[in-house]
DNA sequence: GTGAAAGCGCTAACAG
DNA sequence: CTGTTAGCGCTTTCAC
């Protein structure tokens, strides 16, 4: 049943009341022919003749009939950039503007258009797989899938070129993605916290079906080695709350944690305000680190040590590689992973 | 020169490769027509034939191909949301992501689909503007748009149907609106410290080239009435930074200060800051508004008291009004305002 | 350097 | 209920 959608009916603006390539042409006293190739960056027309075409263009305002225009030359000059999280954090992590204007600004010099679509619910992932199937894009950018996503199946069935941001649980050979290190993030994270003497180290990691939050709690399981206890692990949802509730379940636990990792830096506020509630100061009692270096880790009291992306490279790898894609260039999949950097301030 | 653009050459797959409605038609043993017909709802097709036409279709992997069913039936079933801003508050915004996830909903209620859009710069909105004028969607919802915005020119000259969120000035008359009535709020709002007997009240606006910091800074001015003072005064750009050098500032000039009415809850967390850097506790010495009830709000302490923006209407009447623009059920632009919520938290 | 013309895949109007 | 058919507006050979 894929593909299947109704459209409403009844439009308000009657077709007609657009000027086509044919009105330019008549105004202009030339062929459909030589409008379409004065639009197209106007090789082989004199200038002559490319002077009186602009000038009515710009008395009819006539626009390109973006449709008429895929239709015939089977591309669209779009790609998608496609969030399919059921919560909100991308649109609350400052990273992602940071991701938007970057891909945006790459896509920009390619004369391609960036569109963020979304999905939050299993409905509107179907619905948003019809969008992108049925060619309104020219490829597309897929944020940070789920384990179970489906929108993967039904995107990868459908050959549209596709470049995941970050690692594809379950798809790393079949597709292509950018990724950062997070695993060696955590790892060095953890380690910089125990050289400090702050064992011993508790984590707080993300919601277990995406591929960051595994690898973050792999690089502190083994930062910490043969101290690993499970008591000294709460698991979070990304939310401020849970890295509230994390600490309090890790207190109760063990009352003798010197050191928190948590897997992002909201709920690292959660964790100090919990930490505070239960009268230990950060740093001096308790270090505290998180991860994405968002806008939260500088409101904190201390700011938060914290790990940065490289998002100037990342999305360059990864518009490079759409482009590939689109371009025919591409032999198969291909795979970048990135190094993150810590950003020393004051919580540990 | 609207229009004239031009796209890259080259893209990898045959257009051969993707079955068509004739594939599917062959391979049902129907005809095109009533191929059509199923892909659009199935009216006036035997159930018996629906379900051949279904297997042909999912056996052969088939999606309608948008271009041609956009240039025969004169829409695309998308809508954009665009975003102008220069700066990027709204994705910070965690409200954003509260819009987004009412407006897709809405929209896919009505079948048609949300496209965020974004422009950094005036390329970038030059850029978008072709997009938008091509007729790659039916209609847009735009937010937010500064006083120089030159899009609003460009698309109210397209045609295309337009709803702004947030009051366009100089445009009120000639465009289809939906506003929050922040001049109300403020007053409210500062009434209310008012009340409290914390005069002098000064306030941190925002930039103001937009409506909204424009009529907070109206409000609160109306508010304080003959006890307005420049000095009471000072402007911010909506960062948090520019909340903190407000208050530096103002401390400087009104070391008497009582209250703050700050015209965001991100400038409010900046503005605590400084006030605690300073000496001075909230609420017992300043009490501190905020504004839009952000996420910031809460992870302040004391949580900020503040205005919540009555979203779920918002977007309601934003997502109708422009519906009766597609529809031709408009009569002319039409406006609604809103009202704001006081939310009382601990700063006052 | 320019014109003529053949479709791209689909919908909808018209016959039957 | 179903088949047939005429384009939607544009790009791109192919002639000239």
């Amino acid at each position: 049943m894929k593909s299947v959608e109704v459209l409403p009916r009844g439009q308000a603006k009657s077709p007609r009341d657009r000027p086509t390539i044919v009105d330019v042409a008549q105004l202009a006293g030339v062929s459909r022919g030589t409008v379409s190739r004065v639009i197209n960056g106007g090789r082989n027309v004199r200038p002559a003749v490319m002077v009186k075409v602009r000038a009515a263009i710009e008395s009819l305002g006539y626009s390109v009939n973006q449709a008429a225009r895929t239709l015939r030359s089977g591309h669209t000059g779009s790609v998608a950039f496609v969030i399919s999280e059921r919560r909100e954090h991308l649109f609350e992590d400052p990273n992602f503007g940071v991701l938007v204007r970057q891909f945006s600004r790459l896509l920009r010099q390619q004369g391609r258009h960036l569109l963020i679509t979304t999905a939050q619910d299993k409905d509107e992932e179907s619905f948003l797989g019809d969008y992108l199937s049925a060619g309104h894009v020219d490829g597309a950018l897929l944020a940070q899938p789920h384990a179970d996503e489906s929108l993967l199946d039904r995107l990868s069935a459908s050959e549209l070129p596709l470049v995941v941001l970050g690692r594809p649980l379950g798809w790393e050979n079949a597709l292509s993605w950018v990724a950062v290190d997070n695993k060696a993030a955590a790892y060095e994270i953890s380690k910089y916290v125990a050289a400090q003497g702050r064992s011993p180290i508790a984590t707080i990691t993300g919601p277990l079906d995406t591929s960051s939050s595994r690898e973050r709690f792999e690089g502190y399981r083994r930062a910490v080695g043969k101290a690993f206890d499970p008591d000294l692990v709460a698991h979070g949802d990304w939310s401020l709350l849970s890295g509230q509730q994390g600490v309090e379940r890790l207190l109760e636990r063990r009352p003798d944690l010197k050191s928190l990792v948590v897997a992002s830096d909201l709920m690292a506020v959660g964790a100090m305000r919990a930490l505070r509630a239960a009268g230990r100061r950060v740093p001096e009692d308790v270090a505290v680190v998180g991860f994405d270096d968002s806008a939260a880790a500088t409101m904190t009291d201390p700011p938060l040590t914290t790990i940065r992306n490289p998002f100037e490279q990342f999305t360059l790898e990864a518009v490079k590689m759409l482009d590939n894609l689109l371009m025919g260039r591409a032999v198969g999949p291909s795979h970048v992973v990135l190094r993150g950097e810590l950003v020393r301030r004051g919580s540990a």
